[in-house]
DNA sequence: CGTCTCCTTGAAAGCGTTCAATTACAGTGG
DNA sequence: CCACTGTAATTGAACGCTTTCAAGGAGACG
């Protein structure tokens, strides 16, 4: 399982020979260890995870056919394991191709992406949060199926697995989404869901264009970090 | 105070021409304005926040000097401000020049960091990373100097100011730090506060210092919510 | 049919947030 | 020089959410 696959698929030419294969789970590259390529998704869907020295596991991102991975300096930071079956990989030597730009800020933005989730305060939060980016990542805006598990989804938001079950549950009694299965999610009110991930402006908004710098210091702001709306 | 400067410091050449100062809180750029150009920490301290429609913040990063920021794609998914007074800054417009790789590879870092702090769970570890981090990349390894108030430290670390000045004054009183100021913090007790950030294998292990080779594949540990391949 | 793995649910405890009050300190003007 | 003011930081107490510990389903597979 913790195999590293390292025959190309097909050897006739440059294009094949870069080109790997992975089965659910298996590992693609470790954390720590030098990193002398990096990756991009061509099928298939990739999670990066850093472990920490107590054991527990923060998930640094997924990433999907066409995202760039594993585009560490010196040594890998994360580990990228495949999430699904059949994931197929270019695997790109850093000496040989330059990672273009566009790669790059996909990386980037993939880990803002998780910053931005993490941000999020509550459980309930955070899982509206990922279900919505992940529907609209993949473009299924209702039905959704999750490649992942309850754990991945865990250790990606920063919460446990019962934390995670429970919630979906919650949204399930709530009349937000449907749950056809485990990994089968239907979202039934996604404007209900969007506002208890926080994304929307609030019914009575119109403020919050004109707080930039708003903490640290300010002429008139009236301070305290914002409550929490109430649930 | 929220007002953009726009004027170089000087105009005699083409690197002057591209050189600004900030003071303390200005706001360099603005949360989903469009990102024509991408800065250059010269001198001080910036950080990049992005507003929640609910109010809060979640800031994203600090920057260095030598560090890059503000590249985003379309529009800034954050806004850049001075923490410090006096802030420099170089500014490049993203047709003109191409964001050198090391730069964005510092980005990225930025961001992992970013993940990596609030992917511990407790304040205490979060609190007890960031102490460190800070100290190893300012090169102060005892007496830190805290550029930033407790709300952006909050902001950052996703917590809240009082849970963070409680943590801090905790540490005090277990006597891993010294509170010299608000802001001046001089680390008693390095070792431990490792400890408590969880970066250390076990309080009672063999020896830290064993070389940071390849460290990963933890020792067996009595996981609960295990990830596929044994840890 | 049993076993395995993943997911769900329950109850109690721990911890961070919230609300609220107090302290410390710099700047200002009498 | 000293009250006054405003901001930042600290501390206290109660509440609520997430974790923890533990047990009970639900499919997949041999």
């Amino acid at each position: 399982m913790i195999t590293l696959n390292a025959q190309p698929l097909r050897d006739d030419n440059e294009l094949a020979r870069s080109l790997f294969s992975y089965a659910k789970g298996e590992v693609l590259y470790r954390q720590d260890d030098r990193a002398d390529c990096w990756f991009e998704v061509v099928s298939g869907i990739v999670r990066t995870c850093r472990l920490y020295p107590d054991g527990r596991r923060q998930l640094m991102g997924f990433f999907y056919p066409g995202d760039a991975f594993g585009v560490d300096h010196d040594f890998y930071k994360a580990s990228g394991e495949a999430v699904t079956d059949k994931v197929l990989a270019r695997r790109h030597l850093s000496r040989d191709a330059l990672i273009d730009d566009a790669a790059l800020h996909r990386a980037l933005k993939s880990a803002e992406d998780c910053i931005f989730l993490l941000g999020h305060r509550t459980a309930a939060e955070r899982l509206a949060a990922f279900l919505l980016a992940f529907g609209e990542r993949t473009g299924a805006q209702v039905c959704i199926t999750l490649p992942m598990s309850r754990c991945d989804i865990a250790d990606y938001l920063g919460l446990t697995i019962e934390t995670v079950s429970r919630t979906m549950s919650d949204f399930v009694r709530r009349g937000l989404v449907a749950l056809d299965a485990p990994q089968r999610v239907r979202i039934l009110d996604a404007r209900q869901l969007s506002a208890v991930a926080g994304d929307l402006h609030a019914p009575d908004d119109a403020e919050i264009a004109m707080r930039p710098g708003s903490s640290s210091r300010g002429p008139s702001t009236p301070q305290r970090h914002a409550s929490h709306q109430g649930r």
